[in-house]
DNA sequence: TCTGGGGTCCTAGGACCC
DNA sequence: TCTGGGGTCCTAGGACCC
């Protein structure tokens, strides 16, 4: 999903002004126009057989892989698309608390129809309606009106699954990064002479087989695959071939590099260094001292080194979940009780993916947008609701005072194996927070959780 | 920008152990 | 009693990503 207009604006003026000292501009670049029409087409992932011989496998780092990154357009609203064809072409809102009587919401996803009148990600709710009304209230005639549906996060899982299986068939290793998402290492199915058409194939299998868009980049390296696949969307297609990869980065916005945010970029301003290629040409050890190993990463990135290699995604370290509280909501009573309900929604979560946790923990969010984390770790990975919501219901106490704007719970130091659970023997907890029983196990045996205590105590 | 709900990794201090 | 160095774990916060 984008969030990432402004950027591009940004993006545009630094290149223009970097132009008067590189003699290149963005649309200059090895940017392609992929005929459509002329591409001859080519069997679903037949090309294990082009792999180039000779090729050494561990040590060739970076310099000749070819990695594809592959970024579906506004993939919400393209499923909503999808199962609902009259939305084509029309202004398409996918968010939450567009409905009367809600509060709040944010947008997850608009069309590009929507972004041309403000629309973007993340934007509050209510300034989506006041820039585009809801198409079934207003007059269309009268004022600009957008079609608005709730985020239905199960149906884009599925969606996301069937692309998924196209993006397996092209690729021997693929990387799911998010729903909408993944980076394909193809080193093995195809050369920089054939990328195109390879990268054009996959992109016209996953519209006529799944029925969404993606824009697709490629590259020598993640870093810049991604950067590629953002560069002309939506129904983007940029190869940046190996030698390119810095010149083309070089007029770019510090931000638009990998692991640069706003802090990151803030600071960087003020040593001076706005573009990738002021980062390229730094100081390394003045960005390491600044930033530690970050300093050194983001400087490889900017220089289009990166030698990252495409890996499938592992098992969770941590398992979340979390709300924000209305202002009137903020009250010691309403907030124990979505410590409670988001408890057992974490524990219910672990328990679905058949973790255990060895660490449970609290995140609260207090005026003006303080986060404040609290977390207490176990002897041994378990997997207890009632420890969830018991210690989570503990560590909030130290914020019984506080104004409360979010809260949330966590488990992590996770493990899956099963059977690793420590023995708690008949240890239980009543649920309130207090260690107070509601069962009828025998009291004798049974540890109260408060303090400092933790399972160690009771093996 | 005035803030939604997930996640990841890094840093740094203190406790504790050898 | 003072002093040294190294390693690991725990906790809290920060930055970033989608």
């Amino acid at each position: 999903m984008n969030v990432r207009e402004t950027h591009r604006a940004q993006t545009t003026i630094a290149s223009a002004d970097y132009s008067a000292e590189f003699p290149f501009s963005l649309t200059q670049q090895s940017r392609l126009s992929i005929c459509r029409c002329e591409n001859v087409r080519m069997a679903p992932g037949p090309t294990v057989g082009m792999a180039r011989p000779g090729r050494l496998p561990v040590e060739s780092t970076g310099e000749d892989r070819l990695v594809l990154h592959v970024d579906m357009d506004c993939f919400y609203a393209a499923c909503e698309r999808r199962r609902e064809p009259e939305l084509r072409g029309e202004p398409v809102i996918v968010g939450m608390g567009y409905e009367p009587g809600e509060t709040s919401g944010a947008v997850a996803t608009a069309s590009y129809e929507a972004r041309a009148h403000g629309v973007e990600s993340a934007q509050s709710i209510e300034r989506a309606l006041e820039l585009l009304a809801r198409r079934e209230t207003a007059d269309p005639d009268a004022e600009p009106t957008a079609y608005y549906r709730p985020v239905d996060m199960s149906y884009y899982e599925d969606v996301s699954e069937q692309v998924r299986s196209v993006l397996s068939a092209y690729a021997d290793v693929v990387r799911a990064v998010s729903i909408d998402e993944a980076y394909l290492d193809v080193t093995e199915r195809t050369d920089w002479e054939s990328v195109e058409n390879f990268a054009a194939d996959l992109k016209d299998e996953i519209a006529e087989t799944v029925g969404v868009e993606a824009s697709v980049g490629v590259a020598p390296t993640m870093s810049a695959a991604k950067i590629a696949s953002d560069h002309d969307k939506p129904d983007g297609l940029t190869v940046i071939e190996p030698g390119n990869v810095r010149s083309f980065l070089a007029p770019l916005d510090v931000e638009d590099i990998h692991e640069v945010g706003p802090k990151t970029a803030a600071e960087l301003a003020e040593m001076g260094i706005e573009t990738a290629s002021d980062l390229a040409a730094a100081d390394p050890a003045a960005l390491t001292d600044r930033f530690g190993e970050r300093g050194r990463s983001i400087y490889r990135y900017a220089r289009g080194e990166d030698d990252r290699e495409v890996t499938p995604v592992g098992k969770p370290k941590s398992l979340s979940r979390e709300t924000s509280l209305p202002a009137a909501q903020g009250d010691r009573e309403t907030v124990r009780e979505q410590v409670r309900t988001l408890a057992e929604a974490v524990a219910d979560r672990a328990n679905r993916r058949d973790a255990l946790y060895r660490t449970i923990g609290i995140k609260v969010v207090t005026p003006p947008f303080d986060i404040h984390t609290r977390e207490r770790s176990l002897s041994g990975p378990v997997d207890r609701p009632a420890l969830v919501r018991s210690v989570a219901l503990d560590l909030l106490t130290e914020f019984a005072d506080c104004e409360v704007r979010k809260v949330g719970v966590f488990v992590s130091g996770l493990s899956f194996s099963a059977g690793d659970q420590a023995s708690l023997g008949e240890w239980d907890d009543g649920g309130d927070g207090t260690g107070a029983r509601s069962d009828s196990r025998p009291p004798a045996d049974s540890p109260r959780l408060s303090g400092q205590t933790t399972l160690a105590d009771f093996q």
